[in-house]
Formats: structure tokens, sequence, C-alpha cells
DNA sequence: TGCGAATAGTTAGCTTTGTTAACTAATTTG
DNA sequence: CAAATTAGTTAACAAAGCTAACTATTCGCA
């Protein structure tokens, strides 16, 4: 196998992925931070800021940002969580919901045009094996760090 | 297929392709700037400015501050295209050379770390798709942008 | 040939993101 | 109950991305 940085593919790929559904919000309000908006409604209700920095791989600190950006616009409300009052969990206003039915639109139609540069009967496992690779990453002992 | 961006696989794993290979750099000359690095030692004179930025997916002001960094560090030399003097190729000092070797390797051992999550049979199916993936979405007509 | 357009690189200034440290409030632990 | 931990916030700073304006060089073609 030829020898090339499987981390500059993931690392292209995901700007172009981003780049693509981008495009098509500008001028929207979910122009910007709409990954987040993304999984705050397949979790709606039910996910806390440090959660959704997990998920993100960002720190709280651009959580806050990113949410007090999300809730200016009207798409997401904060509410103490009952049980463990330290926590505000994230819901998306009518607004978003809306929204969010839109980004969920547009990934699907960027899934389906990446998997159409694969051979029909690729995709599956390609799929597949990608899934379970991000899980196993995902589960390794993370000793952090960005840069390039 | 379950619903799942597969912009979030390549982000997270392109997050910590990037973060396994910087922690081991940390406190080195390299620790920054390492892919940039790279691309040059893979084009050692034969590369200017303006590709990589391109292979980068960066503008040239941001490749600018990059090469101003790994110059001030002794390990990238410009000099001037004799054939066209609008151009800077990019050369690896001596140094810059030493260090190219050790990140080629760092990266080889991260392939090699990501890849063994995938069942063995799998793996070269899998390598070839993200590569021809990756050169069809660099083939598309690009419009920027970047946000999350 | 020569003049306008295009290209490579640089600088300056601004915006956006990422990161650290210090802090409050609430909860868990021993 | 006191100490440690966790969620969230704020402020300040560092790093990265982007635009616009500029120089120098080369290309293109009338």
């Amino acid at each position: 196998m030829e020898f090339f940085a499987l981390g500059k593919f993931f690392s292209l790929l995901s700007k172009r992925y981003a780049g693509i559904i981008s495009v098509q919000l500008k001028d929207t309000p979910v122009a910007k931070h709409f990954i987040p908006l993304y999984i705050i409604s397949k979790n709606n209700g039910c996910i806390n800021q440090q959660q959704l920095a997990n998920h993100l791989m960002h720190d709280k600190v651009c959580m806050v940002r990113i949410i007090d950006c999300l809730c200016e616009r009207g798409l997401v409300e904060r509410t103490v969580n009952p049980s463990d009052r330290r926590e505000h969990l994230l819901r998306l206003t009518e607004e978003g919901n809306k929204w969010g039915e839109h980004i969920k639109e547009l990934m699907r139609q960027a899934n389906e045009l990446f998997l159409s540069f694969l051979p029909e009967n690729e995709r599956e496992p390609f799929f597949t094996n990608l899934k379970n690779l991000t899980e196993a990453i995902t589960e390794l002992p993370y000793e952090d760090s960005e840069a390039y």
C-alpha cells in the first residue's frame, strides 16, 4: 500500500463536506454553527453544553460562545436541568427546529453525493468501516491538541 | 444505511490523526506546521507557496505566515525560481530534512494504528476507496468556505 | 512590440477560533 | 460536613482565516 497520510484525506474530506453545506446555508441564520445545531436537534432537550462539547471535540469555553450565538438568533434555548441544576439542557426553538430539518436534508444530500463516487457495492462496507473506525478512535485515550 | 453525517466522521478522524502526531512532536521545532513541512519534504525544491497552499487548502496569506515560521526555525528555505522569478521554491534545510524523516515515520505509525482497527481484509479496499473519494471530491468545482 | 491582464508573493488590519486562568454555583465523595 | 469535582461563565490572549491593497514578474494577444 502506497504511503500516504490518512490524515490528509480526512482533513480534506471534512473541509469539503462542511464547505458544500455551508455554501448552501450562506445568508441564513444557520450559516454558522450548523453542526452544533444539528447535534442539538438529534438530542433535543437531552444534551447539556459539556456533552455537546465532547461530541464536537471543542472545549466548554468555545461551547459557550457557540450556544450564545445560537440563542441570540432565537434558534436554541438553555434550560436548567431540575435534577442537576449545574447543567443547562439545550433545546431547539420552533424556528431552530425548522432549520434543523433543513440541515438534516442537506447532510443527507451531501452523504449521498460523497458515496456516489464509490462503486455501488463498496458504499455500505466503506460506510461501516468508517463508522467503526471513528468509534474505535474516539475511545482511544485522548491526549488533546490540534495544530496542523 | 443509518443516517449519520459523514462529515463528522471525517472531522473527528482528522483531528485525532493530527492530535496523535502533534502530541509526539510537542516541544520540538516542528510542533507546529508539521504537515506543511511534510509536504515540502515530498516535493523538495519543486513546490512553490501557491502550490503548497493548494495542497493544504489554505490561502496564500496564511501560507506566508507558515513559511515564515518554518524559515525562522531554520527548517525551510525560500529560493527564487530562475525560470519564473515570481515564484519562491521551497526546500528543506539539512535540519528540516531530519525532521521531515521523523514526521514521515510518525505518520506511517499513525496510518498503521488507524488501519489496525479495521479487519485485515478490509484495510486495502478501505484505503483505496478513501483515496479515490478524496480525489473525486478534490476535483469538484470548489466553492470555498469553512465554518462549522 | 507593448500594454493590459493574470499570477506569486507580501503586508496590514480585521474577524473568528482556540486556549488558559480565574471565578460562581451546584453536586458528589469520603 | 468539608473537600474535591463538575457545569458553566467571563476575560484576556494567541493562533488562524480572510479581505484588500500593494509590488514584481510573466503571459497573452491585438
